[in-house]
DNA sequence: GTCTATAGCGTGATAGAC
DNA sequence: GTCTATCACGCTATAGAC
């Protein structure tokens, strides 16, 4: 809301929003390279050279939504693990992430989910940036996954790494299925953390305490 | 291998199978809209123009490469399925779809995967067609896994369509990611089965088979 | 079957009026 | 800040020679 500001900047920021939010759904639902700047500038209600005094080019526009994009994914994960406290239980942070992770996905679709559907779509030079981008989130989660793996151990046969690539697979898959209707990100992020704990945690929280065999040595 | 066909027919099908892979290996990694004709035909020592003898227009060539491989997929994980006899254990049914679809996945990457990514970039028209496609093909793996629930019982809280969509979210997201470097696709689907085995069945079958509640009707 | 040549169109981007 | 007008280019697709 930001009452605070100048008239004169909000309003030009305010079609510098309108313009980013018009283009991510339209590069969500057709592709970077099928939508063209007029039919970005036509969603806005302007002309084709209008949006130039905005951005400097199209590859300059995608480049400030794919950032918004990976960038508010991460955040929202970072928020929800800080909002924990700093002794919490790494299983709790794990949770934490998937929660955030997939609402996230869920509310800023055109700008988190869009992002995943772009990446391979822009100029290599963008892709290349943001690999790194998400190469500091997926380390940020590896770091919880080793936490959990040295504070309860995972279950036999189960490898740490290939077990965030498959959860944020789920996730970030969970949009492109044709038939998400009546489920809300929280019942999925949900289920996989369910699924998580029984299945990759050597000491599962939900499920029968009792235990006789294969004592989870840390 | 069919070696009883007329040479100059398998000549111009050889050109049309080249053409086909030039271009699904081009759309996989550059996207659909982003690779025109001339870079096409380049791959295949081509001009243009040529093209035309072999196919209709660009979006005939495409569409022919998102059939070649959805079709694939679904016959793949069919055909192991049945390769595994009459009476099997749904439980095995799905762990020879899980390593059937990752296979195939790596292995026919540019139709298989390429598919995947390709489809919200295409036309609407071909997208619809596609999106039939892929709905029998999870009807399909949702009968496994209603057959597991109903013969071993899915464990509590689990949800047998969000299984269906977690499952093959993680499988499909498994190539995009920016490390599957030193895993096999075997290796993923095991990953993958080992999780879902202790997560989502009510009765285990890796774990302690000390159990008293829920006997595992066969 | 493959070539050359080209038609017809849409694109990203720029320049300057207002 | 937004407009009009336009340029230079690349695209899909076609026509006809070989």
């Amino acid at each position: 809301m930001a009452d605070g500001e100048t008239k004169t900047l909000t309003k030009s920021q305010a079609t510098r929003q309108a313009i980013l939010h018009a283009a991510a759904g339209l590069f969500h639902e057709k592709g970077y390279a099928a939508v063209s700047l007029r039919d970005i500038a036509d969603a806005v209600g302007m002309k084709t050279g209008s949006l130039y005094f905005h951005f400097d080019s199209k590859e300059g526009l995608v480049e400030e939504i794919l950032t918004l994009g990976t960038q508010g994914a991460m955040e929202a994960s970072m928020a929800a693990v800080g909002a924990l406290g700093d002794g919490a239980d790494p299983v709790d942070k794990l949770e934490a992430v998937f929660t955030a992770h997939t609402c996230f996905l869920h509310d800023a679709e055109d700008f988190a989910s869009g992002n995943l559907k772009m990446l391979q779509q822009v100029p290599p030079a963008i892709r290349e940036r943001h690999v790194r981008q998400e190469r500091a989130y997926a380390d940020y989660v590896s770091r919880i996954i080793d936490e959990i793996s040295a504070t309860h151990g995972l279950a036999p046969g189960i490898d740490a790494s290939i077990l965030r690539m498959l959860t944020f697979g789920a996730m970030n898959w969970s949009i492109s299925w044709y038939d998400p209707k009546g489920r809300t990100p929280r019942q999925i992020a949900d289920q996989l953390m369910t699924l998580v704990r029984r299945g990759a945690l050597a000491a599962p929280q939900s499920g029968p305490p009792a235990r006789s065999k294969k004592p989870s040595k840390v």
